[in-house]
DNA sequence: GCCGTTTTCGGCCCGACTGTTTTCAGTCG
């Protein structure tokens, strides 16, 4: 039982104890732990082996926490949860998911109406008797439809790379106002979360008519969700070409806010979140006897001055806080440290040491893309196409490789500004083997092994497999990792303690992979990796010259996990970068 | 259920908006 279904476990607890009617602040207690637990670097079960007293060091949990844990670690359940699942379907657990339906609602529908599932919900919406219902109306019915044809298309997440432009846009617009003083993206994408639930927008403005006004009448917005004096919740159409992590098309949602220009770094701070972090903020501010909110920072009824997210951080005896650390992980500990080292730049990361040719999926040829990245200033690069098993991609037989190699050096003899390695994207094939002979691997100057096929073996083939390459001596980096390819299928976590030793043991690297639909190495494992002192190498994963440029979401995902350039292996210069392969 | 320079009880972040209400509870972020 790994970290996250631990989690899991007591995230399901909380909804069913909300639907009980529970105290509300012992279901937080329970929802803080999972939170807790599910960004902690440790395995839970290493913990416990070594001492459970030490579980009740972990903030939020108690006693009572921890024996539930030791029990969850023992037995594989929890009784209480396994009691409460007798008694509520999971039907009406889902309905909780529904917008405008919280616990006391849907206690309400399951315990009164005898709803057991979505579809007797639907049923009954759909004959108005919900509607009879005291507290309940027409609107909450017409919603509850709505709200159960979304949930069927499930996964509305959207990767930062497509959010971002378009949250960036709209920003744009919205600072062409007359009335506009300032505007920014808050929320998740200001924090650079890899992917996005919907988007946050805050304006600075004299008068709010204007700005709201434009967002309502936005030729890319389908539907106005909520209005009042100062917010507003809007749903855009789906976008073209957009789709989720699970392949879903997506009709965004867009919250703003309109504040006075006094109250901007109150509000930027306020709706940046994340919603752990600002609990921390007010808890901080409350100690030293002030308020903290959206509209300022409060002694009594006088306001502090703190126009800036700087002035609120400095009124909490704290530095500016980047966005992406603000997940109350990590972040309040960084900011005590007194030689607190900067986080990593993009113009820190001086090679790309992943990318891909016209030699298989790629669209340019090997000078095209030697090009594309001497114009970006990069000083070294790897070309890595894939090995013969990813025939879908025409990968590279040893004949076919061999050839390729001779050609890129070459060609490469004619740079001596940019320094470019002979490399491979070699699978890992479903039998712990290598796609490529060690001999050929031997003559190559950078070699990639990575999973692509095979992902639904059990966690123990898949963890065997990854060992395997760790131990090859002819590989350098493990790309894309973790692969919530891999993580993504329920019961397929791999526990990645056993990897990381092995691989810091071994000298190999580990990938940050900046394509956006790899989502990989998340920044807890990158943390986890980095503690194991492992060198992390940020990498495109490049299949245009275009796809050069996305070396920037690879360096948010860094930042998140608090990497400074010291961590990162691709900040050295060409040759002490080379220096560092075994 | 957790926690304590307010320490073993009594707090626990807080404001906006909606819908169903005649003054507010529930939900959301």
């Amino acid at each position: 039982m790994n970290n996250a279904e631990i989690a899991d476990l007591f995230d399901q607890l909380a909804d069913l104890l909300e639907l009980e009617g529970a105290n509300a602040f012992r279901v937080r207690a329970y929802r803080s732990a999972a939170r807790t637990i599910d960004s902690l670097a440790d395995s839970l079960a290493d913990l416990v082996a070594e001492d459970p007293a030490l579980l009740q060091e972990l903030p939020g949990i108690g006693k009572d926490l921890a024996g539930k844990i030791v029990q969850i670690l023992r037995t594989g359940g929890l009784e209480p949860l396994d009691e409460l699942m007798q008694r509520i379907p999971a039907d009406v657990v889902t309905m909780l998911r529904i917008p405008g339906l919280g616990p006391k609602k849907v206690a309400i529908l399951f315990h009164e109406l005898h709803l057991k599932s979505l579809d007797e919900l639907k049923l009954a919406a759909e004959q108005g008797l919900i509607s009879q219902r005291k507290g309940f109306g027409k609107k909450t019915e017409e919603s509850i439809l709505e709200g159960l044809q979304q949930l069927a298309s499930t996964g509305t997440r959207l990767y930062l790379a497509d959010a971002k432009p378009f949250a960036d846009r709209i920003v744009a617009e919205l600072l062409e106002l007359k009335s506009v003083e300032q505007a920014s993206s808050a929320g998740s994408v200001r924090r650079r979360r890899e992917t996005i639930g919907d988007l946050d927008v805050l304006v600075a403005a004299s008068c709010s008519d204007e700005a709201m006004d434009y967002l309502a009448g936005h030729p890319l917005v389908e539907k106005v969700l909520a209005r009042g004096e100062t917010k507003q919740r809007v749903r855009f159409k789906p976008i073209p070409r957009c789709f989720t992590p699970d392949g879903n098309r997506v009709g965004l949602e867009m919250d703003m806010r309109v504040v006075p220009e006094e109250s901007f770094g109150a509000a930027l701070q306020y709706f940046t979140g994340s919603k752990e972090h600002n609990v921390v903020t007010r808890r901080l501010a409350q100690q030293r006897g002030l308020k903290l909110n959206e509209y300022g920072l409060f002694r009594g009824e006088e306001r502090l001055p703190a126009r800036t997210e700087e002035e609120i951080y400095a009124a909490l005896d704290l530095p500016w806080i980047p966005p992406e650390l603000r997940e109350n992980r990590h972040e309040f500990a960084w900011a005590e440290q007194s030689d607190r080292p900067a986080l990593l730049e993009l113009a820190d990361l001086q090679g790309d040491l992943h990318m891909h040719t016209t030699a298989t999926d790629g669209t340019a040829s090997i000078e095209e893309m030697i090009e594309a990245a001497r114009s970006r200033g990069r000083k070294y690069i790897a070309i890595t196409d894939h090995s013969r098993r990813v025939t879908m991609a025409n990968g590279l037989d040893e004949a076919r490789l061999r050839a390729h190699w001779r050609e890129i050096r070459k060609l490469r003899e004619h740079y001596s500004d940019i320094d470019v390695l002979c490399g491979i994207e070699c699978d890992i094939l479903e039998d712990a083997t290598l796609d490529l002979p060690d001999d050929v691997l031997a003559e190559a100057d950078w070699v990639i092994a990575v999973l692509h096929y095979g992902l639904k073996q059990p966690r123990e083939q898949i963890r065997k497999r990854l060992l395997a390459a760790i131990r090859n001596p002819h590989v350098h980096l493990i790309g894309h990792p973790t692969g919530r390819l891999i993580g993504a299928r329920p019961g397929a976590e791999v526990d990645f303690d056993d990897i990381f030793k092995a691989a810091a043991d071994e000298g190999v690297m580990m990938e940050i992979n900046a394509h956006p639909a790899r989502l990989d190495l998340d920044d807890i494992h990158a943390r986890q990796a980095r503690d194991h002192g492992i060198p992390i190498v940020i990498n495109t994963d490049a299949h245009s010259p275009h796809g050069l440029d996305l070396l920037e979401w690879g360096v948010y995902q860094a930042r998140r996990a608090g990497l400074t350039r010291q961590d990162v292996a691709n900040t050295r210069t060409s040759k002490e970068f080379r220096k560092l392969l075994r």
